[in-house]
DNA sequence: CTCATTGCAAAGATTTTGCATCACC
DNA sequence: GGTGATGCAAAATCTTTGCAATGAG
């Protein structure tokens, strides 16, 4: 691996990624580093992105919709995604390592880790949708 | 929501899907049934994929590498990537919707359902890997 | 000075779409 | 015959990359 030298490029999208809630698309974190840094480029935003997700410092989330989410959120955390208004959020719960046992039980190789996530529909979603959805 | 007439090429798309263990992309797809319709195009496979995604007739399967998958087998199970040669494997194992009670204490919705994989070394990756990565 | 990083633009890769034609019902 | 499906090719997306210039150590 090379060493890495400062960038403010690089900086700007760490510090954004770890003040929102967002889970940004990379075009997402291109426009508001944009506000800040103009002139910056996309292929920037990309490098940069793919190096902290590198280095751990970011995470990437595949999202059932096939769009490659961001979170600079790098604790043990979940996500929910609302099959309805699409928007990403944090579920706060217990670590769910077990699992990982659970499934090397059935499997014949080294079991490392996984990813989950949970769908359905959020607070605010739930509510309209038991009007027109009364099956 | 139209009615559906039948194709060859559907069926055909639909057959591969049930028959393989691959868990391929849409491009695999494609090069498959090519063998069996010569002609066939690139847009109608993606076109049909995502009919049958949508009948529910197979499953869309986002990795983390970015890329989409497809699978025929739409009895739950869950599915383990290896992080060196990027194969996805199935992994019976018992289904996990207690998780999804775990989640509803956290969460302020309607959780319907989660989706999760596996990640790690299978079991012919995770021998040569023990050489080469000693640390 | 050296080498990582950048901006830009071009190139790749992937997926979608318009349209005339074809096939199912 | 009417309408959904197809093949083809162009277009729209999304992401990566080559390169000369710039900036950090």
């Amino acid at each position: 691996m090379a060493q890495h030298k400062f960038s403010r490029q690089r900086e700007a999208i760490k510090d954004y990624l770890m003040s929102t809630k967002e889970h940004p698309t990379a075009e997402t974190v291109y426009e508001n580093i944009r506000l800040f840094i103009p002139n910056i480029s996309l292929g920037t935003v990309y490098r940069n992105l793919a190096l902290l997700v590198e280095t751990g410092e970011a995470v990437k989330i595949p999202c059932s919709d096939g769009s490659e989410r961001f979170d600079g959120d790098t604790t043990p955390h979940y996500h929910f995604m609302c099959e309805r208004c699409k928007k990403i959020f944090d579920i706060n719960m217990p670590d769910l390592t077990l699992i990982n046992e659970v499934a090397a039980r059935n499997f014949d190789g080294i079991i490392r880790g996984h990813s989950a996530y949970f769908y359905g529909l959020c607070a605010s979603c739930s509510k309209e949708e038991s009007d027109s959805f009364a099956f």
